[in-house]
RNA sequence: GGGGCUGUAGCUCAGUUGGCAGAGCGCUUGCAUGGCAUGCAAGAGGUCGUCGGUUCGACCCCGAUCAGCUCCA
């Protein structure tokens, strides 16, 4: 057997491929373009998906591949088990070769067998395969072709064997190759392939892919069959090095020895805590600096969450081994270090994961900080009930709404004698889970398949075209027979110049004629497979039956694309290439695109960037693009294809479907990216541009929004008839506003000081007379008084400045004032305060009985009000008869 | 996509069945004090995230919305 470094076994893999016919791709992102069934890129087919199930068609039929994977969150979720085995990792490579109706079986199995025994040199003795239990043919491949014993064949069922994309659609038997490493986890001497102790690695699957499954679970035959296979390149590694576990390999020990010399221990690949938390350590950082330069920011949903979880686990073993936070950016410079070589774009977005790794380990801190707080209390309060339990629904709460990790909760309690009620926690937990899974199948309407060829987009020259119609949608979807006048739906045509949203370019507006009517078309969208639809409503008749009806005949017509709104489009989205490219001059690289989208009115562009932008940066920005525009430089659009496009060091970003033949789009020397959009000719039709807003939209992402050319005028317009509204107003001219409105304001100011004063003096005045007033029964005292045109608040003001007045604390006097008010021309208002024995509350209850309305408070203060008018008059009589009897 | 939690003074946060918006730190001013986080006193600072509803009365209850935190998928 070859002693290969994990570099090497990259290396010799393509170029064996190769060798047989093999076109080398790039590794897709770890963002499945276009694909929101899974979570992360988790296997080397996923960028070929649409291969497989036929939608497109590539333009070479064997492939070789080196994939970044990702498993965690999502159906394959392997981050819990990371660290605690000795082959689990969240981030891995995947080597794998695929044939697209080329190859099948034999050269398959042959190319599989040719490479581990001869280019490897691995002794077959070692190697086991399975194949499916109903695959004879896979079987009899392996048995008379590469002679195997037969005894090293197991037929396995489909729990292991059977692969498939999904519930419906491709699948196939599988047939998977075993290598026995000679070394059990659990010491067993005597084990199969089947058995989990870890002897049998399985290290290369072949995938078969040969069926269609429909709805009702049936297969048939594909027409042409397909290969798909995967070999971990971690476990290849290992194997290929002799050594017991993935993290002895040359994948991991740069980072294991890292972590011994910072805390001055040694590794001992076991299952001690500090082992343990090295493997953690080691593979978390590893997947942080990928999804770094993913432009992947730790957040709470999505693919964000599970960077934020990844980050999170990584703290909490950090903090175990007590690294700090220099001490984790050092380790990811050794990840730069050792696989930049194959992957530049890590050592580029260095500075992003640096950023992301410190600002959310600030974060981790305060949650954990807000979480002490709420346990010590707890544990305070539990301690005073002479309770010896945490119970599970608080565990969980801390958990679940705090974020506070259960393990610190229990060595907590640990700490105070103190037990976690851990069953219950975890039936909380599947509760939330169950809970979570019951999700709606909805089917979006840009997903739905129509048995008709892709329509062919011919507006990317002309903006007018003759084409036939083929088909008519309703709103739901369905196809329909002769359609009404005035209905409203979906046009099919074989070709289009009508642009199709997406790539954040909205799509077009128009019109489509024919001989006996017309359709105008409000927007364009396009299905997943490229049919593009236009929406709108028929004019006339449209004579065109079903498409499987007998007597079918497609509609001559002619397609207008309104000229107008296109170029203005096209004007922004061009722009939008401009800004992009001022962005990263003025804030730096870093500041990548996160999504956009034109149409004629306007444009708006997300980018990652942690902070607001200055007034200075704005300006800067908008000088840079009005200068790109003003150079008048030419927009010029280039076919190639991707790997070529990707060497060249085009912008490219992946929540956008490229074919593999893919545009770019040069707009002088300044601006290069992948753009399946329309583009006008010369940045001087731009006109003019200038930024309107500019605001935050997630924690890390900002968001620009901008307008070029016309509709700059309108917006100048809307503020130059607000300013001259304003100068009108005033009285004023331009040259003069400012100052007077710094004038008004000064004297606002002034005046709202004065009327305060005065107000308060005057209340002053009042409460002097008012004071007067009381009157005394025995030991109590009491003032009634009605006023007009006194709010609550006024009412109360005045009450507390007599009480101030009335200082009773001499002789300990108890006294109420109650003061009433005829209010906003509907209601009466009555407030009381009181001190001493006597209650504010009860007397305001009694005067509401008395004049049908409602009311409460508390003892020294109270209020009540009621729209009953007509015991006002009376209000100071009737109030004092009641105070006097509730003296009694 | 589905839950939970939070939004009150510059900061960290209290706020009781709905009934006069608070504390600590910080800030300003005055007085005291050569001793390391100085003491005393006075004062300023609030659209209670935003909008709507219920109510005599809403920081509190209800609805919507925005922002942040957090768990699950």
């Amino acid at each position: 057997m070859k002693y290969l470094l994990s570099n090497e076994l990259r290396e010799l893999f393509i170029a064996f491929f190769k060798e047989k016919g093999h076109k080398h791709i790039p590794s897709s992102s770890l963002i499945p373009a276009g694909d929101n069934s899974i979570m992360f890129t988790n296997a080397g087919m996923v960028q070929f998906k649409d291969y497989f199930t036929e939608i497109t068609k590539p333009s070479f039929k064997r492939a070789v591949t080196v994939q970044k994977c990702m498993r965690a969150g999502g159906k394959h979720n392997d981050l819990e088990n990371v660290g605690k085995t000795t082959r689990h990792h969240t981030f891995f490579e995947m080597l794998g070769n695929f044939s697209f109706g080329d190859y099948f079986k034999n050269e398959a199995i042959e190319f599989a067998w040719d490479f581990l025994i001869n280019e490897l040199e691995i002794d077959d003795k070692k190697l086991f395969v399975t194949v499916h239990k109903n695959d004879e043919e896979g079987y009899l491949i392996w048995k008379d072709k590469i002679k195997i014993d037969e005894k090293k064949i197991y037929k396995l069922d489909d729990e292991t064997n059977l692969w498939q994309m999904g519930d419906i659609g491709p699948c196939g038997y599988s047939s998977e190759i075993f290598f026995d490493t000679g070394f059990s986890e659990w010491g067993h001497e005597e084990c199969d392939i089947t058995c989990d102790c870890g002897r049998y690695l399985e290290i290369w699957n072949l995938v078969f892919m040969q069926f269609e499954r429909d709805i009702n679970g049936k297969l048939s035959n594909l027409p042409k069959p397909s290969i798909d296979t995967g070999m971990g390149l971690e476990r290849m590694a290992r194997v290929l090095q002799n050594v017991k576990s993935n993290y002895d390999s040359d994948v991991f020990t740069p980072y294991i020895s890292e972590i011994d010399n910072i805390t001055g221990k040694k590794y001992q690949d076991g299952d001690d805590p500090y082992d343990t938390a090295a493997r953690v350590i080691s593979d978390h950082i590893r997947t942080s600096v990928f999804l770094s330069s993913e432009s992947i920011f730790p957040s709470n949903e999505g693919r964000g969450y599970v960077f934020r979880r990844i980050l999170r686990r990584l703290f909490r073993y950090a903090l175990k081994l007590n690294l700090n936070i220099n001490n984790l950016v050092y380790i990811g410079n050794t990840v730069v270090l050792t696989m930049a070589l194959f992957y530049p774009e890590i050592r580029e977005s260095f500075g992003i994961f640096e950023k992301i790794i410190s600002d959310e380990f600030e974060r981790f801190k305060g949650t954990l900080n807000s979480g002490i707080k709420l346990l010590e209390d707890e544990i305070s309060h539990l301690e005073t009930k002479k309770i010896k339990i945490i119970s599970g629904d608080f565990a969980f709460k801390l958990y679940d709404t705090y974020g506070f990790p259960i393990d610190l909760t229990i060595d907590a309690a640990n700490e105070n004698n103190l037990n976690v009620d851990l069953s219950r926690f975890e039936k909380l937990m599947q509760n939330q889970k169950n809970y979570s899974k019951q999700k709606k199948g909805k089917v979006d309407f840009i997903g739905l398949d129509f048995d008709l060829n892709p329509t062919i987009f011919a507006g990317y020259n002309n903006l007018e075209e003759e084409a036939e119609i083929i088909g008519f949608l309703d709103e739901e979807g369905n196809l329909l027979n002769n359609p009404e006048n005035n209905a409203t739906g979906f046009l099919i045509s074989d070709k289009t110049p009508f642009y199709a949203e997406s790539g954040g370019q909205k799509g077009d507006e128009g019109i489509i004629e024919w001989q006996s009517g017309d359709f105008k078309v409000d927007k364009t969208i396009k299905t997943k497979s490229g049919i593009f639809l236009h929406h709108g409503r028929i004019i006339g008749q449209l004579n065109i039956p079903a498409v499987n009806s007998p007597d079918y005949a497609q509609v001559k017509a002619f397609f207008k694309v309104n000229q107008k709104l296109r170029r203005m489009t096209e004007a922004n989205h061009s722009a939008t290439h401009l800004l992009h490219a001022a962005l990263r001059e003025v804030l730096g690289s870093s500041s990548s695109q996160q999504g956009s989208y034109v149409d004629s009115e306007k444009l708006r562009f997300d980018f990652n960037y942690t902070k607001p932008l200055t007034d200075d940066e704005i300006r800067k920005i908008e000088m840079m693009v009005n200068d790109f525009i003003f150079s008048n430089y030419a927009v010029q659009i280039e076919e190639t294809e991707m790997e070529t496009a990707l060497n060249s060091g085009a912008l490219h970003f992946f929540d956008e479907k490229y074919g593999d033949k893919v545009r770019i789009v040069n707009i002088g020397d300044v601006s290069r990216e992948f753009c399946g959009g329309t583009h006008i000719e010369r940045t001087g039709s731009i006109g003019f541009f200038k930024i309107t807003s500019e605001s935050s939209v997630a924690s890390g992402i900002r968001r620009i929004e901008a307008v070029t050319g016309y509709n700059y005028l309108n917006t100048v317009y809307i503020q130059e008839d607000n300013l001259n509204n304003i100068i009108v107003l005033l009285n004023s001219n331009k040259a003069d506003i400012y100052n007077k409105i710094i004038k008004l304001y000064y004297d606002y100011e002034f005046i709202e000081k004065e009327n305060k004063e005065l107000k308060y003096s005057n209340f002053m005045l009042k409460a002097g007379k008012l004071y007067k007033e009381f009157k005394k029964l025995g030991d109590y005292s009491y003032l009634i008084k009605k006023l007009d045109n006194f709010n609550p608040d006024e009412l109360k003001e005045l009450a507390n400045m007599v009480k101030s007045k009335y200082d009773l604390s001499s002789d300990g006097d108890s006294f109420v004032i109650i003061l009433g008010s005829f209010y906003q021309n509907e209601k009466i208002i009555y407030i009381a305060i009181a001190e001493g024995s006597m209650d504010a509350a009860k007397i305001i209850k009694l005067i509401s009985e008395e004049l049908g309305g409602k009311g409460g408070g508390k003892k020294d203060f109270a209020q009540g009000g009621t729209s009953n008018l007509s015991k006002y008059e009376e209000f100071e009589t009737t109030v004092e008869k009641i105070i006097k009897n509730y003296l009694k």
